[in-house]
DNA sequence: AAACAGTTTAGATATATATCTAATTATAAG
DNA sequence: CTTATAATTAGATATATATCTAAACTGTTT
């Protein structure tokens, strides 16, 4: 997983300390000595600023003697900048995997929980498998209509008194969404509550 | 001064959670007990990190009722990924405008620490006059010559016996670069010492 | 080999922050 | 007006981190 690196690019990044040490560097390499003193900082303090610079590979170094002198790396600049917007942006790639893993779960709460007419029993009170016969009741709405509050009352009634509640859920767990008491369904990739962000 | 709202930017992603949040929220917005149960995480701690992102304007909100939805804000987090960038890389157009203002100062030092015929009576102790002394005697050199140590030590001696000190000091504050015992003077722009990041 | 200069490591301290629970506020429903 | 739900605020705690001083290390010069 790529988010620990994103993280610390962005960390490195994230002090005022070290984003001045970017801008003296950008106008060209400098020693460590010379850094301390512009910054007016001692130069353990630029060691330590340097260390997490140098492991997000936002600067390189070279030694003359005794000196070190550092350098910014604007390949790897422009490219962790870059892999951070990617990051965010990548649209559900993942996730679609363990989709079908979980069949046996719900087959089991179909057999427990629905009676042969199609009616939900109870509420299963276990976090997955509520999330599982809810599932299995919003799937029965058209995806992309639009509902108002009464015509989803009336769809659940079918299934369970307690229309209420369920609606709420719906909502609850991003099954839908609701909007000036219009309700609508969201995408099924929303409704993938079993942690596919690693 | 930006520069706080560069740090800001990037604290608002230099954290995990946070970027999870963005991870889920670019499949969509989401409101925050749905964050919370996808994060498991508690309610308060979702707000605390919506809040960092808001102030990073990374994300936008829209209110229901109740219920808060939270969404990306896309052209606000490129374009600060892209100020990050341009900040980093900005060449400095800044700091030339106090070039010329300590004048007196260096007539002073001019006046107090060199005698008729050129010679620097003794390094002055004060860091800043030291500064001026050492950058009288270094932009006598030519700018682009690359020298040999030797060179420079018959450069200097004529204005001070302790070449060795003063040779080091023209690297200690940049006036000058070495690599591999070769001598070069480094841009003007680098021997600004009187703070122009700010 | 002794002294030195630049850097790094170790250890201490203070500030920042991620997270939780409990209390409060805000909006809606009955 | 009372209750209920979602969100926020307050307060507590534990971890992270920015900075310093002092000590250790490393390569250079004498």
């Amino acid at each position: 997983m790529q988010l620990d690196k994103i993280v610390k690019y962005h960390k490195a990044l994230a002090d005022p300390t070290r984003l001045r040490m970017m801008l003296i560097l950008s106008q060209g390499e400098m020693h460590g000595h010379a850094l301390a003193e512009k910054l007016n900082l001692s130069q353990p303090t630029v060691t330590h600023h340097a260390s997490k610079l140098r492991e997000a590979a936002l600067i390189k170094e070279r030694r003359d003697k005794n000196t070190v002198y550092f350098k910014l790396n604007p390949e790897f600049i422009t490219a962790s900048a870059e892999a951070s917007l990617q990051f965010i942006f990548a649209k559900g790639v993942e996730g679609m995997e363990e989709q079908s893993s979980d069949n046996s779960l719900k087959e089991t709460v179909l057999r427990n929980f629905f009676s042969k007419d199609g009616r939900l029993r109870q509420i299963p009170a276990q976090y997955k498998k509520k999330l599982i016969a809810l599932q299995c009741i919003v799937e029965k709405l058209e995806p992309g209509v639009i509902y108002t509050e009464k015509e989803i009352n009336e769809f659940i009634k079918p299934f369970h008194d307690d229309f209420a509640t369920i609606r709420r859920e719906f909502i609850m767990h991003q099954f839908m969404y609701r909007e000036n008491d219009k309700y609508e369904l969201n995408p099924q990739e929303m409704w993938t509550h079993w942690e596919y962000v690693k």
